[in-house]
DNA sequence: AATTTTTATTGGAACAGTTCTAAACTGTTG
DNA sequence: CAACAGTTTAGAACTGTTCCAATAAAAATT
């Protein structure tokens, strides 16, 4: 389990995809990967860094969120213009968006029955499937 | 049809949603509606219009896309960080997005069948379901 | 361990896309 | 034709992100 030994099991992910673990890093995956299924902006997590003692810059939050995302560690999410979100599931699934508090939502793959699906445009192949449900206060 | 009388027609559009036919919107109107669906970009837009004679400043060419948006006659379409897409067709369907040359194609809402989906969190409601395939070369 | 080499981090500058602003302009209307 | 409400514009400002050159840290080599 992810919390029976929390430090190395973040060293251990990052030596897996074949980053150092610094400081820095260290920190970030603890944050990300240590409380279930997030959704975070680049701001949002360096606010998180900080609160949290540990000093890091904007820009190595930005590099390790790249990073992570190229490992496959996490997966980008593109909801709003001028903002993307990194989602720490990585696996086959959908969202709702709720717009006006900014909030993302995880919809398990199975919650959503894609049938049909069109054939792609000939030369080109399915690279992924991703279904967005806006959802907003009734 | 609207090749039959396009220049009307663009008033029309644009009277109808309450926007004075200015020099400039029925310009941007033209090329946006006048050959078939189209997905543009702010910029994409303004580079049209400068190459057909028609003055615009791109300031306008925002305006204007966020007004037609508002009205109701485009649709904003979020692919990819830090560039929005705006979608001649309104009504409801789905988009192919190759992201090598950032084109967006229309998949009819027919093409795709979606079962299934999932209860919104409590107190929300459904404000639109999108899917987006993402395309490669192979 | 000490040294060298390689890889990361950092603050700040630079950048892209978009919005804002205040001044000039256009077009209607009384 | 004077007054007015709505529109356009250039450029400044803003936001999120990437880039850069200097510094620091980690790994490899001795």
């Amino acid at each position: 389990m992810e919390s029976k030994r929390p430090f190395s099991d973040a060293i251990e992910r990052l030596k897996d995809v074949g980053l150092r673990p610094t400081r820095q890093r260290l920190a970030l995956a603890r944050l990300l990967f240590e409380s279930g299924d997030r959704h975070v902006t680049a701001e949002q997590l360096h606010n998180e860094a900080l609160g949290a003692d540990s000093r890091v810059s904007l820009a190595t939050v930005y590099n390790t969120l790249n990073q992570f995302t190229e490992a496959g560690l996490l997966r980008e999410v593109v909801v709003e213009p001028g903002r993307s979100y990194f989602d720490t599931n990585t696996g086959e699934h959908h969202h709702f968006y709720h717009e006006h508090s900014g909030e993302l939502q995880d919809i398990p793959r199975d919650a959503i029955q894609l049938n049909r699906l069109p054939e792609p445009p000939s030369g080109q192949a399915i690279r992924s499937v991703e279904v967005i449900i806006r959802v907003e206060d009734e």
